[in-house]
DNA sequence: AACACAATAT
DNA sequence: CATATTGTGT
């Protein structure tokens, strides 16, 4: 860089790619240094930039900013996140020998998911349960393009019920913590931002309103860990161990989750089993173990109330769209793909690849959990956009109005239900879905 | 190894 | 709170 100095040492292979004074706002224009200016080959103004310049420039820029805001509002330009597709393997069941190999199989291609796998630690029993492994990338918003998402749509194969079709794609909300593993550019991009936890922003936010980031990145400081990685890694190995920020059972989410469920029928319904079925990219066995541990206990507590007092009773679960309840599992994959939407009691139908979000901590969703068994004929509002995950930040702001504030406490609530499930039997489903949340009482 | 669960921890 | 982790027992 020493060449800086002198301009005619430049190198103008080196310009080829800069950004020309047509590349740059007004208000970039005025901001620009001399020196930075020079060596972009951009007419270097005289004076330097007042506040007034810096304003005008501003407001020119906004302006410019919000045509192409508005136009771009119509364009499906929007990147395509990748949806994921199976995340196993093949079918096949890894089990015997293969153990681990959905983690690795996962990957890649995906998204910045690869990362570094669990390590975990054999050696005694359980007590010593290491952390395991981080987050492992989950989106990259950048690359992303690849999958089109959009298939969307037609996944793979026929999702036969248009009309079921939900909206509502957001994904699944991860909390964002800081360590990704070097590349990652993942969550900078979407908006959550790396380390920093998306702290209060809405959900939509993070595409809009990029501005109001207060966060409060703690990168550094980053207290707890302290200590821990001391230990173990021996080698340097990157390979720190990152706790995975903890999993935000988003309305969608769960309703795969429930989708899943009713699959397999409750009493196929395994962790591993439901892991796989929901396709979700990073959700761990544990996860899942641990939230149906708890719907398990909500069903409970529905049966024993049934007759209920839809008010009362608990005011926090909403609809109730699967009671998987006693129901074994009728139908497993073979989908026919009849119209299943029955009775609302009746078997889900499949879901689509779930794009996971990464978002900030315990912020927003709603979570709902909440099949119904009861009574009351299910509630099966939902609202049907077409989201694809990649609208979700929009599509939340706008789509779902948050009146400001709904106590919601609703534990399992369901909406909607997808398309059934192509695959053959053997192989994972793949599909794109969209579910809303409802926004009930 | 996987699960189910209860008890705790965060 | 909602999740995660742990401890046990199957």
């Amino acid at each position: 860089m020493a060449a800086m100095k002198d301009d005619n040492k430049r190198v103008r292979e080196w310009e080829a790619g800069l950004p020309s004074a047509a590349d740059l706002t007004p208000l970039h224009h005025s901001l620009i240094t001399r020196v930075l200016a020079r060596a972009f080959c951009i007419p270097t103004n005289t004076t330097p930039p007042t506040t007034s310049d810096v304003l005008r420039a501003s407001k020119s820029t906004l302006e410019q900013l919000q045509q192409k805001a508005s136009s771009a509002f119509t364009l499906p330009s929007f990147e395509t996140y990748p949806c994921y597709e199976s995340r196993t393997g093949g079918g096949g069941e890894r089990g015997g020998g293969a153990g681990y190999a959905v983690e690795e199989s996962l990957d890649d291609e995906r998204g910045g998911y690869e990362g570094l796998k669990r390590s975990r630690e054999e050696s005694g029993r359980r007590s010593v349960r290491v952390t395991k492994s981080p987050l492992k990338g989950v989106w990259d918003g950048e690359k992303a393009s690849e999958r089109d998402g959009g298939a969307s749509g037609s996944g793979s194969g026929g999702n036969g019920n248009s009309g079921a079709e939900l909206g509502g794609g957001p994904g699944y909300y991860w909390p964002s913590q800081g360590a990704m593993p070097e590349g990652s550019g993942a969550y900078g991009t979407l908006g959550s931002d790396q380390g920093g936890y998306g702290g209060g922003l809405e959900a939509g936010s993070e595409s809009t309103k990029g501005a109001s980031l207060d966060n409060k990145s703690r990168k550094l400081g980053d207290t707890e860990s302290d200590d821990v990685d001391s230990g173990d890694c021996p080698d340097g190995n990157t390979a720190r161990t990152l706790k995975r920020p903890r999993l935000v059972w988003t309305p969608q989410l769960h309703k795969r989750f429930v989708d899943a469920v009713g699959h397999l029928g409750i009493k196929n319904a395994v962790p591993k089993t439901i892991m796989q079925l929901m396709n979700v990219e990073g959700l761990t066995r544990e996860n899942v173990a641990s939230h149906l541990q708890k719907y398990r206990l909500y069903l409970k507590r529905m049966q024993g109330l049934s007759s209920e007092g839809p008010s009362a009773s608990d005011p926090l679960f909403a609809s109730a769209p699967i009671p998987p309840s006693l129901n074994p599992s009728p139908h497993f994959f073979t989908n026919h793909h009849h119209l299943r939407a029955e009775s609302g009691v009746a078997g889900p139908s499949f879901s689509p690849p779930a794009v996971p979000l990464l978002r900030a901590q315990q912020t927003i969703p709603p979570g709902a959990m909440g099949p119904g068994i009861m009574g009351p004929g299910p509630v099966q509002h939902f609202g049907g956009f077409e989201h694809h995950p990649y609208n979700i930040g929009l599509a939340r702001s706008a789509a779902q109005q948050r009146p400001p504030n709904i106590g919601e406490h609703r534990d399992f609530l369901v909406n909607a239900h997808s398309g059934a499930p192509v695959g053959a039997a053997g192989s994972p489903p793949h599909r794109i879905l969209t579910l809303f949340p409802t926004s009930s009482s």
